[in-house]
DNA sequence: CACTTGACTACACGCTCGTGTAGGAGTTTG
DNA sequence: CAAACTCCTACACGAGCGTGTAGTCAAGTG
């Protein structure tokens, strides 16, 4: 889109750079004079393009929400479960992840319009894919949260492996240990059902 | 333990208070000043009994690992399964896996061993359950982050099921759908054996 | 009584933060 | 040519932060 011969304008990179921080450190563990340091210009410019920090970071939630949308796009096009296959979720989309997942816990309207977002359509899906859980909607809610987890806790998830999970290699293989949640049945019908009614009595 | 009368002493006031702050809003979000405030002390008397920030943390850390350990063996000794059930996950431990969850992303030591002994535990239950996952670790890390997942989500997902899931009954609610995803698997094993190897092919 | 000790407060410090302002350099436009 | 506009920098301001210091007050101890 903006692409020039091998660079990006400084509005693009400042962009990039707060999402990379955002992501990384926080909203408030990335200052702006960070972020303009690692785009490669002044904290003045910074304000000059976007006014102040919380419009840089509503300009970050469209940009990453925009690209996002994209991506869920094509995967979708590309069929259903295969979605789900980590191989095909490339690591172009781990910084965006990080960074809306950082910006949901910091109360953003947009980043938390896709969480609902995404419990609808997992909704819609699950109806269409043939699963009846007893709350549809708790159990769609519960995937959308299962499915941004390994993003929230990739430090700890990656010292438990030993391997870093935002290589590919390691997004992979945190990615197959996701599936395999999926796959397994861990209780009975039976069982799951004792459950939900001794939790009826209290 | 240290509980009197109806009161507390000071120091365990600005724990409980510290524990809270530092878990609605994380450790950079709540400042010594408004834990002194919450716990209705002068900021000094935190330094008095603390020593700093940080020592704080560390003393918020210790205390709150404890009660969870506390808490793991009486739901043990409850027995298996039953662990899963919402229910018996009291409430009084919410703030604690809040301010542990919060802990540990700002990179706690402290908490980040807690996580890699859950990773351990569920690994080691795993085999004695008699599942047979193709990367038993990734499966115990990815079992581990989903547990926790919906302490960060709360907001999140309090509003996509319109009910505040740090209730009770909300918790229950949330409880149950996690467990319905362990309980009904999305994909066969042969499904899941064809991803897994379209993703060895890349 | 004099002295010490621990709980506690008030206040000032240096730092970093987001923000505001003034202005320079280069291009466009009348 | 000059005015205007955009991109960009340098610098200062006030607020809030963690921290340091000095001192008050009450309880205990010889």
């Amino acid at each position: 889109m903006d692409r020039r011969i091998d660079d990006l304008t400084a509005r693009a990179r400042i962009r990039d750079a707060a999402i990379r921080l955002f992501g990384e450190r926080g909203i408030e563990g990335a200052s702006i004079r960070d972020i303009a340091a690692e785009a490669g210009v002044s904290s003045g410019l910074v304000r000059h393009h976007f006014g102040s920090k919380e419009a840089l970071r509503d300009a970050c939630d469209r940009y990453a929400k925009e690209r996002m949308l994209e991506v869920g796009e094509e995967l979708t096009d590309a069929g259903g479960v295969a979605a789900l296959d980590p191989a095909t979720l490339h690591p172009r989309v781990f910084p965006l992840q990080l960074y809306l997942v950082r910006s949901m816990m910091d109360g953003s309207e947009t980043a938390a319009a896709l969480f609902l977002g995404a419990v609808d359509s997992i909704e819609e899906w699950s109806t269409a894919y043939g699963i009846h859980p007893t709350d549809r909607r708790a159990y769609a809610a519960a995937m959308a949260a299962i499915k941004l987890s390994v993003f929230v806790f990739r430090d700890q998830v990656s010292k438990a492996l030993g391997e870093d999970i935002t290589t590919p290699a390691g997004y992979a293989r945190i990615g197959q240990g996701l599936m395999e949640v999926f796959t397994i049945p861990l209780i009975t019908e039976e069982q799951a059902e004792q459950l939900r009614k001794k939790s009826e009595e209290n």
